[in-house]
DNA sequence: AACATGTGTTGATGTGCGTCAAGGGCGCAC
DNA sequence: GTGCGCCCTTGACGCACATCAACACATGTT
């Protein structure tokens, strides 16, 4: 482990110096945030309703459960985990959010947030007041489309977990997310087999419906069979097809 | 099997006799379909991109994972119950759909849809072309946020079920899907205590992560402690607060 | 009526993961 | 330095639910 004085190190912003700079034309997340065939002044009104301000600390609140719904936001770094707490007071971890994704859709149906939203490092955020989003959308049926289909993607997505958590076994779970965390680095240019886990592991526990023992004693596994490499919060995966069988998804 | 010329079958239109009278303004449902104030003009539009077709019959498909996505779907009567195959070819049942319900939203993300749709039993629906729906949405601000509404609530839906999954007993999962069932008879205005199950327990537990047997020995066990009457399909719920405290939940 | 098939119930046994307990490593405060 | 808190790991044990097996009952077919 490299001694930086500030771990993080990355996007330390004083209130936000530069943003007035970053916009979604030249944001280097837009393949993943927007994909989508906008010409330049549909990007400029777009960019306009979109409100950058300074960047979440670790644990702070981005919303929390019960808060009235205003807006959905996009990561623009760092790492989130969104939870609702369950009747009787413990908590579920419902999904992991990094750079491009974009979360709290759940918040339309009832005008109300269902759930809470959690820095898990120092984390950048778009906010897209959704009033002036559908106001847009309306204008704009490439926009409207856009976000249809991003809603649809978090059900799909939601619909995997619930397989997972209802027909797998822990192994199988604790892989299918590492396989996730890895995908979805790629996807943003980074590396598929090292990264840095932004959660704790009784996060990940929370997430994939198991103990914090059981996770620990799977990761320890994956290390013994020279399937991962595992020191604390970093991780490499050492054999990928090891790793995909192990998760035993054809994805 | 029963011998059907061909069990495919799926919808095969021959605009039924009697459906010429059927519309959204006069549906009993719309109230859960369509809470919505639009003028009368407004559900004439909507009503004319509303195809309704002949019922499908028990076990014939509306949709299957892997078709292309063209439109969503209302209950109108019976039920249907969605499920996708699993990646050793299992399947995992992700929710029951009642009259007044939409279902097929997870298609829209990839044109695709990500889970096949079956009905329980006879079942009557209304096809809601997408591409239509969507051109409508852009003129009609009330039905664009109904949509997302009805997508966000999708998303909170699934969510409640993966804390089931992840936190609860099996008594806490079979007493939550009575409770859900009961309330979304009520909601039609029929009764909260005595109603017919659609499904198999095989599909119960299938969609709670329990095999048959648990499912069986869980309705058993309520019906001993007299939280409910068991006949087959017919369930009567004796005891609802029991039922509740059993569930486990507040809401 | 006889039979096949699908669906549900119940009992006996096994096991994967939760629970409980203890201890190690690391950062931070003083 | 010493102490404290948090996170992670590892081991021993128990339990809730899965698995395996047998049987009951309903429905439809011949």
């Amino acid at each position: 482990m490299p001694a930086l004085p500030g771990q993080h190190g990355d996007i330390h912003v004083e209130p936000c110096a530069h943003d007035y700079q970053v916009n979604c034309g030249n944001c280097r997340l837009n393949a993943i945030c927007l994909p989508l065939t906008l010409e330049s002044k549909d990007i400029d009104q777009l960019d306009r309703i979109i409100q950058r301000s300074k960047p979440l600390q670790k644990n702070q609140h981005l919303y929390r459960e019960g808060d009235e719904f205003q807006s959905v936001y996009a990561v623009r770094s760092g790492a989130l985990k969104a939870y609702r707490s369950t009747d009787d007071g413990r908590e579920q971890v419902t999904g992991f959010y990094f750079p491009g994704e974009i979360l709290g859709f759940d918040g339309i149906s009832n005008n109300t947030h269902a759930s809470s939203a959690k820095a898990l490092e120092t984390a950048a955020i778009c906010e897209i007041p959704f009033a002036s989003l559908e106001k847009l959308s309306s204008l704009m049926p490439n926009l409207q489309r856009h976000f249809f289909q991003l809603m649809s993607r978090e059900i799909t997505e939601d619909q995997q977990l619930i397989t997972l958590l209802s027909k797998n076994s822990a192994d199988e779970r604790v892989a299918a997310l590492m396989l996730s965390i890895s995908t979805r680095n790629a996807r943003r240019k980074l590396s598929a087999t090292n990264f840095r886990l932004p959660m704790s592991r009784v996060d990940i526990g929370n997430y994939l419906g198991l103990t914090v023992e059981t996770v620990s004693r799977v990761l320890s596994r994956m290390q013994k069979l020279a399937i991962l490499q595992v020191d604390n919060k970093e991780i490499e995966i050492l054999d990928p097809t090891g790793l995909r069988r192990m998760a035993n998804l054809s994805h």
